[in-house]
DNA sequence: TGTGAATTAATTTGATATAATACTTATCAT
DNA sequence: ATGATAAGTATTATATCAAATTAATTCACA
């Protein structure tokens, strides 16, 4: 048998991450016609993509009146932080009940990976953090043994990320990352359970004061 | 302007409402063709609803290979149950503290009107019961103020929804339905979190112990 | 303001191209 | 000769495109 990806599949992953990055703003509307020249193909495989962006709530339809790139507000920052905290934190805790040794290297692996790149100070090595720190929340959830759990941490860790993206550019806070990190995979690897929750929830709240205090001119 | 729902919105509800029925049985391949003839449109709007209902978890698709109904197992019943309780519970505990006055008269006329049907025995009233216990349930968790979990809520919701069909089908142990809610009732009127949690929790676990204890043959 | 043509855009259809599956035939080792 | 396997062919179904339809929006004019 053949692997093929379908072209929706390949649209979907590339619309999905123009609106984490903001490429694709906030509220604009997502017009079928620019859509198919700047991906370059029909009109079908688009919609086929929005139309699971939809239900993963990224993007909102209306009927008759096409697709468009759902709002960044404060009230779906918190909406999205304190669910995030809920269904992760969740994970985290039957993750560490199930783990066997392999999740447990898994989860020192994926550190270590990321941990280099924290400390490298190269300038264009966000897109390695991203990837990693994604591979570390990843490894850290994995052994969960719930697949509706995962789908749900997938679709809000992205959403989420629309907001860390915020954080990152206005940069106030000086923030050691990196120790925030280490405070998850110490209390994940002793296996307490109430310690990485409160370490994890500290992680993502982090995002939440960032951007809530932002001025006016420094929201979308 | 006009109000008008699409073809895609249509067909997107029937299909989700057969997958909940097992008119569509899990596991069986999804065509184009047959589904264009079963609801007599073409085939855009049928791959646009199949994709909304992949990223919901009533769909799976393999690239180049089409859709299918997802398959209902013994584990996804455990995962489905374990994570409809975490956000249903959540959202109550929500509801209840932020809940007003008009919550709480909206949790007194659904209880009201769904213990009417509950105590009529007409025979063919399984679909009002089915759309006042969902109004009932809307009611407890409407005032949880977070849409994405409302959102998982209600996917949830319908995916445990497949297998309370097949409990009530098979319907071995009695079962007091009006007697599970009015302890949800009682406990959200008087806005104890800790017993409302708990009520649900009994509630929503009956059809797991139900459904986890068939012989092969009633299962599917 | 309100009405109605003109324009734009969304939705839907039907047709085409491409990949997967089923089926037939041919090949080879035992 | 027989059974297993591979190669090629026919069939079926998916994925995609392009055109047609229908609804929403814009704009001119009353």
């Amino acid at each position: 048998m053949k692997i093929s990806k379908t072209l929706t599949d390949i649209v979907y992953l590339k619309i999905r991450d123009d609106i984490v990055h903001a490429v694709l703003k906030p509220g604009s509307k997502l017009k079928i016609e620019p859509l198919r020249k700047r991906y370059d193909i029909g009109s079908s495989p688009i919609r086929e993509a929005l139309s699971r962006l939809c239900s993963d709530g990224f993007v909102a339809i209306k009927g008759q009146q096409g697709f468009s790139v759902v709002e960044m507000t404060k009230s779906d920052l918190i909406d999205v932080t304190n669910t995030r905290i809920l269904i992760e934190n969740e994970a985290l805790k039957l993750s560490i009940i199930n783990g066997n040794d392999d999740w447990e290297s898994s989860v020192v692996a994926a550190f270590h990976r990321l941990s280099k790149i924290e400390h490298s100070s190269a300038d264009d090595n966000n897109q390695d953090l991203e990837k990693y720190n994604k591979i570390f929340h990843d490894s850290l959830v994995s052994a969960c043994n719930s697949n509706t759990l995962l789908k749900f941490y997938n679709v809000l860790y992205d959403q989420h990320k629309r907001y860390r993206n915020l954080a990152r550019e206005a940069n106030h806070i000086k923030r050691n990352l990196h120790a925030e990190h280490a405070d998850i995979y110490e209390a994940a690897l002793a296996k307490d359970v109430k310690a990485v929750c409160q370490a994890n929830e500290n992680h993502i709240r982090k995002t939440e004061e960032v951007v809530l205090n932002f001025e006016k001119d420094e929201w979308l």
